[in-house]
DNA sequence: AATCTTTATCGTAATATTGCAATATTAAAT
DNA sequence: ATTTAATATTGCAATATTACGATAAAGATT
């Protein structure tokens, strides 16, 4: 095997798996924070913030983007790339439903 | 290649990146989720309850321990596992700040 | 039009993940 | 002491991910 087992899941845990799954690399967080940080959005300089080849840097660009957790905009020869709000939100209140359900038990553990 | 080039990120983003990582697989999502809605602490029903062979789920829960998400408490022959609330926490709270952040941000895509 | 800049894609090697059958381990029950 | 039940580990095949050099594509600049 090696492929996971989507069909077995529901369509919801996949769909957050996949959002999660996509912030699952140090080189994908590292850009989130960076367009988290600077103030404008970012075009091209995310190559010269990371320590990682332009490929590679494209391609995880790529897979933020398909998780969606990222936009991408043409801006002349250069690309205007920023997060998209609403999936953070999305991830921010998956995990507050989780912890204020947590919180009205009483963990054996 | 094809292994992460961790030591080229910061201890936090190797750290909240393998907590994240640790999710992002349906058959994780489900335990958890599982976890959080049965009232009392899991003991050995996830095997019954998800649609993978036991070892497969053996070590989807060994993953979830190893990145610190669950707990995990001998209790007899079984074993009795549980959400590790502070986990969860560090996670919610990862998202919410920047959340926070975009809010105070005109984004331009 | 030729060149430069920026980003994407292709191809490929190295490594990691997923899943499970077979087997081991450990403790309870008989 | 054997058997039963629950969980873990091993070994392995199938597939996915990570990384990057080489190259392509597309718009800007000269």
């Amino acid at each position: 095997m090696g492929a996971t087992k989507t069909e077995n899941f529901t369509g919801k845990q996949n769909s957050i798996a996949t959002m999660i799954k996509a912030l699952g690399h140090p080189a994908r967080i590292a850009i989130i924070e960076y367009l988290v940080k600077v103030d404008t959005c970012i075009c091209g300089d995310i190559v010269n913030e990371l320590p990682l080849a332009q490929p590679t840097i494209s391609q995880h660009l790529k897979e933020l983007k398909n998780a969606g957790l990222i936009k991408g905009n043409v801006e002349g020869n250069s690309i205007c790339y920023c997060i998209d709000e609403k999936a953070i939100d999305k991830l921010q209140k998956y995990f507050s439903t989780i912890a204020a359900k947590l919180e009205k038990k009483n963990n054996c553990c």
